[in-house]
DNA sequence: CCTACCATGTAAGACGTTACATGATTGG
DNA sequence: CCAATCATGTAACGTCTTACATGGTAGG
């Protein structure tokens, strides 16, 4: 249920196409967020079946078109429900720690490969996260621009605050992903030979 | 696909039905990874037709049957190829990053509230973790002991030390949780007013 | 006899991934 | 004219959730 929540954050900014939208999810909010454009069409059609969004069908050229999409009063409520109200939590499942419990079936060399690969994994994601965390500061950041230009100046610094707590909650995910894999380096150090 | 290794990981230590498995989902492993009995009945079955698991019927009562699945070769062949083999990523997708980036709109009550809850959560995630943790110390993890009893001595400490740095990994997700969750409690102090 | 527990599923739907499929426009 | 980009989908499949559905057994 959150893409349809992704989707109207980014649709109150100003309306949009399909496409549009997607884009973003490749790039800046596709760090908090990320759908395919498979599920991002149906998606939108079903948000306007349910009023939330109306599309408008745009030419372009002689034979193209395009559909943008903005934000009815009925989806400007169902967000505002949204972000007051609760989030529903799931249960942890965490590919990683179900392999690492179970890490003793393996060879020294897998568990190390293992380990270094989720190093690796996380470290790529954290330097892209605090790349953003620079533009989201520096207030360079595309998406952030795009918001900060339709919010009246005094709100400019809480806009970006929460901006950079999300951000901040990814980062420090990464480095807990981080440094528990290099305790578990030293783990596999501990025991070098198969059982 | 990390439930057909799940069940494998628990059928390996020996054989168990599916009602058996469930309530191991249910409890211990059911930290590591979680699935209702709607899931793991189909699976079982869908395992034994590609040969990773025998089921065989056992009487119960006059009338009653119970289905209990042990590991065949390949299942065994296959469950080493997924331990010694690459963790296939997934893009984060996270509904609390994506809300607190989106705070702004919300009221400084509601924002509190969230991020409160959050902590809640994850406390109560993280007392379970713990306490699981030192039943692995004490060696008093009924998963544990099952698995150490079919498992050579000099391996013991082994197992142990994964078992224990597979909760490590919750525990220390947990808390970065909990510590992000409580920054944010600050930002919303930083902006009392609504914009 | 009744309650707690043992035991096993089906069905519908939400959500997400991957692959397939098509065509128009814009700028060089 | 050609390549990059704009633009929009369908189809099949896998995973997971929630709800529905049924019946047997063991112990007090």
């Amino acid at each position: 249920m959150s893409l349809r929540y992704a989707l109207l954050a980014l649709l109150r900014v100003g309306p949009k196409s399909g496409y549009d939208l997607q884009k973003q999810f490749d790039t800046s909010v596709g760090h908090l967020w990320h759908a395919p454009d498979s599920q991002i069409y149906p998606e939108l059609r079903r948000m306007e079946e349910a009023g939330l969004v109306r599309g408008e069908e745009q030419v372009r050229g002689t034979r193209g078109s395009r559909r943008v999409y903005h934000v009815t009063p009925e989806g400007e409520a169902d967000y505002l429900a949204w972000i007051d109200g609760p989030l529903a939590y799931t249960r942890v499942r965490e590919p990683a720690s179900l392999k690492a419990a179970y890490l003793e079936a393996a060879s020294p060399e897998a568990a190390r490969a293992f380990l270094e690969e989720h190093i690796r994994h996380w470290r790529a994601e954290l330097d892209q996260w605090e790349a953003e965390l620079a533009r989201i500061d520096a207030r360079t950041s595309p998406m952030l621009q795009d918001r900060l230009a339709v919010t009246p100046e005094d709100d400019h610094d809480r806009v970006v605050a929460f901006k950079r707590l999300g951000y901040e909650n990814l980062t420090g995910r990464a480095r807990a992903e981080i440094a528990w894999a290099q305790r578990g380096l030293e783990v596999v150090g501990r025991f070098p030979v198969r059982g």
